[in-house]
DNA sequence: ATATACATACCAACCGGTCGGTATTGTATG
DNA sequence: CATACAATACCGACCGGTTGGTATGTATAT
């Protein structure tokens, strides 16, 4: 790699860096370009050479997460052995997630936020969200196949999967250090698990 | 109430429609005092007469919302008998709430945003939130001494239950005429409510 | 007469994005 | 190896437009 590119790659990943922390502490609109770019230490130049504009760099960012998410996942599927104990793992995952970022969950929600008003960002979670949903259909599926699982409808299932995953995070952004939400993870799809599985 | 009073009563209502629909549609943010002024037929003058920034319609409106939410929900402990059957006409509640606002849901996600940035928002969030997993914890426990539940962790469960709603709820607004929610609801509740169940 | 409820005009601040220019690195040529 | 040229990466002043909020005037009810 030249010198040259490795220089500009540098800069792009201190814009994101920066574009990063600065949505998560005040949110989109709240975070002027000029801001960002400040935190990077680089100028608007260097800004608008990287990126088209300030929608765009959000958009990388957002593309980043989702893709991270998804391996993950993918990760988890190939380690185990039977679904139960795959769903039960996801309590791993869940509480990943919820560390890995700390101060800067917050930008998740303007990830959603923002995906209401624009269709761009829409899609660009929609389509990542209906494979996770598929990802987990298809657990389901195996589940009851291999005897593992009640004959459930494996769609709802999945809906209902996510929403808990959903949920949980979305009360673990308001209440972060109030509760051990590993335990309240686990002992949740303990309880999902008992009304999953067949007997 | 003399001719001023429902004067004044009156543009202050239409401020707040005007501010609910206009922040539903395009977000916080992106809605002009203006704005909100001309969607409600009135000027500048009134709205500052009536409200001391935009922030405090905002909060208005949403310290509105939870009421609504929370009157609601007592009223739905009132009617019923055992606790499983309380607990499955909650699908009920979401539903409501999901059609109630049709094409103004993205408000909500706005509340929680801003909640993030703003400790005063995020206070009024926060209280109300509690108040509802009590009062799931407490149903909890009674469906327990009733000998209707398993003997669970009374507010585990009420997070639990609490994450179901709300992973609900955000999945219908991506997907809102994708499916039919209130189905995957009760489905839902049914599969947990297996778990839970005592037999 | 006086307070209330609103209208009008206006401002200072800010913000996303542009643009002409520069500095540094890479490359072709003699 | 030196020179000329080109491409890349970046700088930072600037602009048009918007916005929340204010200052002041006015009409109407009490």
């Amino acid at each position: 790699m030249n010198k040259q590119q490795q220089r500009s790659e540098e800069t792009r990943t201190r814009l994101l860096k920066a574009a990063e922390t600065s949505f998560a502490q005040h949110g989109f609109d709240a975070t002027g370009v000029a801001k960002i770019c400040q935190v990077a230490g680089v100028t608007k130049g260097a800004f608008y050479h990287h990126f088209s504009s300030k929608q765009e760099i959000f958009l990388e960012l957002f593309r980043r997460w989702l893709e991270g998410l998804e391996s993950q996942m993918t990760n988890l599927r190939e380690e185990t052995v039977s679904v139960p104990e795959e769903l039960l793992s996801m309590s791993g995952l869940i509480q990943e997630v919820l560390q890995a970022a700390e101060d800067q969950l917050p930008i998740y929600l303007e990830f959603w936020t923002r995906a209401m008003r624009d269709p761009t960002v829409m899609q660009a979670l929609i389509d990542p969200f209906h494979r996770y949903r598929d990802l987990f259909s298809e657990m389901i599926s195996e589940g009851i196949s291999e005897g593992t699982l009640k004959k459930v409808h494996p769609e709802t299932t999945a809906k209902l999967i996510l929403a808990l995953a959903l949920g949980l995070l979305i009360q673990g952004l308001i209440d972060p250090r109030g509760d051990d939400w590993q335990r309240v993870t686990q002992e949740s799809l303990q309880i999902l698990l008992t009304g999953l599985r067949e007997r």
